[in-house]
DNA sequence: CCCATTACTTACACTTTTGTTAGTACCCCA
DNA sequence: TGGGGTACTAACAAAAGTGTAAGTAATGGG
């Protein structure tokens, strides 16, 4: 009882989305907190909890769940030492640091078309 | 009455995010279908419906709000001919065309990244 | 024994995004 | 008069994304 209902529509337009390898790649760094995550991991391993005082008002659930998904998606590798309390240290991969050139492009597009645009 | 209560963490998160321009481009395309018509445009102007042809189960609705979002974020020109049955011509503009070489990169990320992920 | 610390997890609520269905205006043509 | 064609629009519903609040495990230190 309670199976959710699969919306068909809404599945079968995003399996058909992701086989374009752009929208693809834009997915992996959706959502609300990845681009900026990437983007402090760039200068190196950070703690979770570094991590968490980079983002003012990031809660520990949407940080949890967004490294989860980079680790999931092989763009953070996670390293877990046995200790209490607990350590925690994230890394890129190469897979994210490659991504590194295209973010600068990205950038700078994003700081010309904000003047032009407001 | 029923005034919508604003989340302030939910929006004041997104102005924060917004802030780096990064994400702020990345926002400009994010959603489901707004790569796949930029893509399409790069070939040339469009019409309305030959745009919905190109997507097999995109709705009017969907197009339509996204055109009109690709428009508003200047990305999109919009040219109504006065005729009846009414034309409609989607083209970029030049802003978007900036994003060609960037679209590339991205795109043989998303190649590598799928066959080294699935 | 109790508390602090760290990195989480859980159940719930709110907000945005996406899809469904039906309908509109306009004029030409039969 | 009435249907066809085009590019929409509106009201509603489903799904995903994000935030809230509270709680967990483990152990060292007081």
């Amino acid at each position: 009882m309670g199976a959710r209902k699969q919306n068909s529509t809404y599945t079968s337009n995003e399996k058909y989305i992701v086989e374009c390898d752009l929208t693809y790649a834009v997915n992996k760094i959706g959502g609300r907190w990845k681009i900026l995550i990437i983007s402090k991991l760039e200068k190196g391993k950070m703690r979770f909890g570094e991590l968490k005082k980079e983002f003012p008002y990031i809660t520990e659930r949407m940080l949890t769940l967004q490294l989860r998904a980079l680790e999931q998606d092989g763009l953070v590798k996670r390293t877990v030492y046995a200790e209490v309390p607990p350590r925690v240290e994230y890394e890129l991969t190469e897979m994210a640091a490659a991504f590194g050139p295209i973010f600068q492009q990205l950038s700078e597009w994003g700081g010309k078309h904000r003047k032009l645009v407001n």
